[in-house]
DNA sequence: AGCACGCCGACT
DNA sequence: GTCGGCGTGCTC
């Protein structure tokens, strides 16, 4: 016989520590143990963690090894391609491994340990020949009421910071245990059903029960309720099953007769594990035709994929982008395929989700932020088990366990909310699509009316396949565009608050004709700062160097980086007059004058402070979709996904503001955000739509290029400047964040930073530290090095490693650079 | 990242 | 003396 060899597990833990740890497998897991497991395992002094296992193997560790406690699955929870997809979202984003985990995993799926307190068994508070300090005393005290109770309930319940004298001293005196308790976070829900037990179920035996019950009304009405329901007599089986109790008790029956013959054991109660899941409804809508122009791009497409793994399909607001994908992935999933169709979190309305349920019923799983952890962890399991052969999802849906993609739709795909900025990892789903499209030989098929300039650039330069459709669908025609003069209705006295004489005409002509008006101001809260008349003092946060929005529902000033609320100054804080006011307008402000200037008309409006419950972004889409407001208001949340084809008018607030944006990508941005909600206007053959953009100054390079849907224009122009600035698609560009609460610390350690890498690379890759243009938040100082790598010719990987290990360099001065922490962000919005 | 452990000053 | 603050190093 041969000795049994030892096995290890290296396991990746939710955590932010460098590599994989390696556990002892013990025996008897060892012909269990497999890539992908989930196993519970000890970290450090008494924790316990959750971790995935990387890889099995019998090589001995240098170091001692802890056993593996527990393995909590019988087939992965993550596949081996997924592994290795973690592993590149790791490198790439320059993050640690357990961070990807922490974010693609549902907490759900995280077990993790709470350390509880009990007394010890032999302890007895009356019999102590030693004194107890008071809260000893008191903790003991409150033993004796509780079982046990966890370290955190403890440290609440005796108010104090930390429990760690108190534990460790009473553990020293040998008057409690302490242990640590495991906690399932995933809970399948159970419905409580009902149905005869076995004893009942021969037809005799029923017979003998109705003539006992002859004389019990109530109960025999339960009897034939249920048997009127669940047909027992002439298929026995379906008793397994039996009936959800509240359906029986909905049916009429007294509740306490039916609990009279659970005791009797006539009815037996049992759980049953349900999905939270809607069932996709059965009316089920495969039935739609593709125009002439639609089925053209769809060939394109088909074809372009014969020899490009990438394409991009750019096509208007309205073309009727998705009865394609959904032709395109009806194709996949015939050929057995699965499909991940990705959206961003503001377009991943009811609309959309509603209509691919009806074409693709229980196939189809969504994924999306709103949804509770529980259901997170069904949508992933869903997947695993096949059950799903379609997700529609947000970003982070790119780390579901799919194992055999066909194709990867990426909708809207020129948003920047497909990159996440905190926490780590700092990743852009639509980058990370293509490492997994490829890693799957699946296609990926990026669609927007205005792909971003680094898109398009590798789409025309051949890298992408490229398909156009430049026509919407049916017969509507693209909305007319006009501008509302600001400045010069401000001279005349014609404006009204925000609204220039021309779109406020326009709104009652719209409204007027029973059709509906969209309203965009990418800008929430009543007005962005208050200043005084006086000495031009500016309430600013106390925590970030912004100033502070006025929210007028709460009357308080609002930070909107991290929620610092305070009162309205009546006075000025800084010279003391009474000429404190509010200055600039967001949607709050125009929602008020709307009501004041058009008092006929139903005004909504729709931003982050209006749609906070788990359903109010439906409520407010059905009541404008079955006409019940006439005029929706709002922020990017109106631009996105929803086609309302009774939308005849689009107003824009605010894009001067927009186009003055210090940023390089402040022109593609308005562009982009400006088309979109202008595309929500005449979606229907039979209205002409129009646009009214309010600006100061009509005569903007970028405004034209909107109204004439120049694409082409607008990318010739900013391609040239990309070029010119070193800036993408040329370039790769990673942002080095530096964050301390001394603005000295760090300032130096940005700027020592800067000159480390400049010593090795180039000095023209390495920017100066410099302040981002918001300098603090929440008491944290900021600084930045932006870092430029040519697109070719350079080892990324080599550069990435070298960065990172200049940061360790400075950490490593822990006296110099005290409390300072880096952050990397490749590729950042 | 969290957290134990140690060293230090502040207070009963 | 005890309590809590913070710096340091470790987690298989």
């Amino acid at each position: 016989m041969t000795e049994r060899e030892t096995f290890f597990a290296d396991v990746i833990l939710p955590a932010a520590v460098p590599n994989t740890f390696t556990y002892r497998v013990p025996f008897e897991l060892a012909e269990y143990m497999r890539k992908g497991l989930r196993v519970v395992v000890p970290f450090g002094r008494s924790k316990v963690l959750t971790g995935i296992v990387a890889n099995v193997h019998a090589k001995v560790p240098e170091y001692r090894t802890k056993y593996i406690y527990e393995v909590l699955d019988e087939q992965p929870m993550v596949t081996e391609i997924q592994l290795d997809f973690f592993k590149w979202v790791a490198e790439y984003y320059m993050c640690h491994a357990g961070e990807v985990l922490t974010v693609a995993l549902p907490s759900g799926l995280k077990i993790s340990s709470e350390s509880r307190v009990q007394a010890h068994p032999d302890f007895d508070l009356e019999a102590t020949t030693f004194e107890l300090k008071e809260k000893e005393s008191m903790l003991m005290e409150m033993l004796k009421e509780n079982d046990h109770m966890s370290f955190s309930e403890v440290a609440e319940r005796l108010s104090v910071k930390s429990i760690y004298h108190i534990i460790k001293g009473l553990l020293e005196k040998e008057a409690i245990i302490v242990f640590e308790s495991l906690k399932e976070k995933y809970k399948p829900m159970l419905e409580k059903r009902v149905r005869l037990s076995a004893d009942y179920l021969s037809e005799e035996s029923l017979e003998v029960l109705m003539a006992k019950l002859e004389k019990k009304p109530k109960q025999l009405n339960v009897l034939l309720r249920y048997l009127q329901k669940i047909p027992v007599f002439q298929d026995k089986t379906v008793n397994e099953q039996g009936i959800k109790k509240k359906d029986l008790e909905a049916a009429g029956v007294s509740v306490s007769s039916l609990k009279t013959l659970e005791k009797q054991g006539v009815f037996e109660l049992f759980d049953q594990e349900v999905s939270r899941l809607a069932e996709g409804s059965s009316d089920s809508d495969t039935e739609f035709e593709l125009s002439e122009e639609q089925a053209k791009a769809k060939g394109e497409i088909l074809t372009a994929f014969e020899s490009k793994d990438v394409v991009l399909f750019k096509g208007v607001t309205g073309s009727g982008k998705t009865e394609i994908y959904m032709e395109l992935i009806q194709h996949v999933l015939d050929g057995g395929g699965q499909v991940l169709y990705l959206l961003p979190e503001i377009a991943l309305t009811g609309q959309i989700v509603n209509r691919l349920k009806r074409f693709f019923g229980d196939r189809l799983g969504v994924y999306h932020s709103k949804f509770s952890d529980n259901e997170r962890v069904e949508v992933w399991k869903g997947v695993l088990s096949g059950r799903f052969q379609i997700v529609v999802g947000v970003r982070s849906s790119v780390f579901l366990p799919f194992d055999s993609l066909g194709l990867i739709v990426v909708d809207e795909c020129h948003e920047n909310s497909f990159k996440q900025y905190d926490p780590a990892p700092r990743y852009n789903a639509v980058d990370a699509a293509m490492v997994l499209a490829k890693k799957h030989h699946a296609k990926i098929l990026l669609g927007s009316a205005t792909p971003s300039v680094e898109q398009y650039y590798l789409a025309k330069k051949g890298i992408y396949g490229l398909v156009k459709l430049d026509k919407r669908f049916g017969d509507a025609q693209m909305p007319s565009i006009v501008f509302a003069n600001t400045r010069l209705e401000r001279k005349k006295k014609t404006l009204k608050g925000e609204f220039t004489s021309v779109l406020l005409e326009k709104i009652n002509e719209t409204v007027g004709r029973k059709e509906q008006v969209i309203l965009f101001q990418n800008r929430r809260g009543y007005s962005p700062y208050m200043s005084c008349d006086e000495c031009a003092h500016i309430p600013e946060c106390p925590q970030c160097s912004v100033s502070l929005t006025y929210h007028m529902y709460r009357d308080e000033l609002l930070c909107h980086y991290c929620g610092h609320r305070q009162g309205v100054p009546k006075t000025c804080p800084a010279c003391g007059s009474n000429e404190m006011r509010t200055v600039g307008f967001g949607t709050e402000k125009l929602e008020e004058e709307a009501n004041l200037f058009l008092p006929e008309a139903r005004v909504r409006r729709m931003d982050l402070d209006t749609t906070k419950g788990k359903h109010s972004y439906q409520i407010i889409i059905r009541e404008f979709s079955e006409g019940e407001i006439d005029i929706l208001l709002g922020t990017q949340m109106v631009s996105k996904g929803f086609d309302f084809g009774n939308v005849s008018l689009v107003g824009v607030f605010g894009v001067d503001r927009m186009l003055n944006f210090p940023d390089f990508r402040a022109h593609e941005r308005a562009y982009q955000l400006i088309t979109q909600v202008s595309g929500r206007a005449g979606r229907r053959a039979d209205r002409e739509g129009m646009v009214v953009i309010q600006t100061a100054n009509p005569d903007q390079e970028t405004l034209r290029q909107v109204v004439y849907g120049d694409f082409e224009d607008l990318y010739a122009s900013e391609i040239k400047e990309r070029e010119m600035f070193r800036y993408p698609p040329f370039f790769r560009l990673i942002r080095v964040v530096f964050k301390s609460e001394d603005p000295k610390v760090c300032e130096r350690a940005a700027s020592f930073y800067s000159q480390l890498l400049k010593e090795k690379l180039r000095p023209s890759r390495v920017s100066n530290a410099h302040e981002p243009v918001i300098s603090k938040i929440r008491n944290q100082y900021l600084r930045e090095v932006l870092v430029r790598i040519e697109r070719t010719g350079v080892k990324l990987g080599k550069v990435k490693a070298f960065m990172r290990e200049q940061a360790e360099v400075i950490k490593a001065e822990r006296k110099q650079f005290k409390g300072i922490r880096i952050n990397f962000d490749p590729d950042p919005n």
